[in-house]
DNA sequence: TTGACATTCAAACGACTGTTTGAACATGCC
DNA sequence: GGCATGTTCAAACAGTCGTTTGAATGTCAA
């Protein structure tokens, strides 16, 4: 009798990956069991520890994987001589697409608003290399609009761009059950972009 | 020999509270353990379920504890007959001094962020009883100030306020590594609703 | 074929969780 | 005192979790 294939995948460290992120983002980290993110990935409950060595080691590899996702879908229009007016617009419906976005890469959205609330270490290294630099390309964006102002008064203008996307997403929860028959597409979307630029 | 008093305390069950409420607004329900809880709050282990019947109904009770907590000490200064202008000021001070409240009255709002992104079933009565009625006088006052408009413009309007008073809480963990020398005390806050406003 | 290496597997381990149990203790009423 | 009621206590229970283990299986070079 031929054992049933041990199924030797080659691929299994990915599968993992693909089954931790969708799991991670929909119940958080603590929530989310090794145990199910392996039976999704169709693996042995001991092939986490062996491909990431921990669960802790898994969640980091899923965040910078999921960022690589989110990136590559909704890459900021970033560096481009165009007007101020035109690269805010574009910011903002960047910014909102990789928020309300579903599928693989709204799991870096979910995964940070999770982050956020009960930081994990990761945090740290995420306001370094993805929150700073896109804070600092806005508010370049923001002074050339409205000119030379106090610092706090441009940081508070900032934050008014941010804060409107961001609140479509973390305040979702609430959103939905306020307003049932609320969808977010590609209309929505840019009539959003409209109101808040 | 005494045996030393087993501390017959009518006060247990406040006191169960109280250590619940600290607790559960800074580890957040699922990583809240009862233990920590009664260790804290110089009780029983079994005394949770003695005086709520188990964690999730303590979890239920304190959610609405904290609720009152912050309306006795933050009250929506609603009703009054002022200028629309008045009363947005208003609105906005109280909200944000809910959110940004350090001590007691923060539970509140930490236990709203969290049950945001992890709904545990509190969220929907939260919605109902406190958060529609909020949104409708905020609504009904962005009418008397703009005019007659189409109810999704109005929709985004009142989204602009809101969403900018819950962004300083909702990414305050950012927003304390991003500018680690910011503090909200009055005077700030009393700049950001005038910002706001 | 043989041996070295990489991967998968079922099973178990140890720690931690919410909850239950039954006895001990205090208080108030007869 | 005797008894009922309400409260606290240490201990244990049953379940779940992340992780470890050691054998089994596959691949590939010598």
């Amino acid at each position: 009798m031929p054992t049933t294939a041990p199924s030797v995948d080659p691929a299994t460290r990915q599968r993992l990956l693909d089954a931790a992120g969708e799991i991670f983002a929909d119940q958080g980290f603590r929530a989310a069991t090794v145990r199910d993110i392996c039976a999704r990935a169709g693996a042995n409950g001991a092939a986490v520890n062996y491909h990431f060595g921990g669960k802790q080691d898994l969640y980091s590899t899923v965040f910078q994987y999921a960022h690589d996702c989110a990136m590559e879908r909704h890459p900021v229009p970033v560096g481009v001589a165009a007007k101020p007016e035109v690269r805010l617009r574009a910011f903002i419906v960047s910014f909102l697409r990789r928020m309300l976005d579903e599928g693989r890469p709204a799991w870096h959205g979910k995964l940070i608003a999770r982050e956020m609330v009960e930081p994990t270490g990761v945090l740290d290294i995420m306001v370094a290399k993805g929150v700073r630099p896109q804070f600092e390309f806005l508010s370049q964006v923001v002074r050339e609009l409205v000119g030379d102002l106090p610092p706090e008064r441009l940081r508070r203008l900032g934050a008014s761009v941010v804060a409107q996307c961001l609140f479509y997403f973390h305040a979702r929860p609430v959103i939905t059950r306020l307003f049932p028959d609320l969808v977010f597409d590609d209309a929505e979307i840019a009539a959003l972009a409209e109101h808040i630029a």
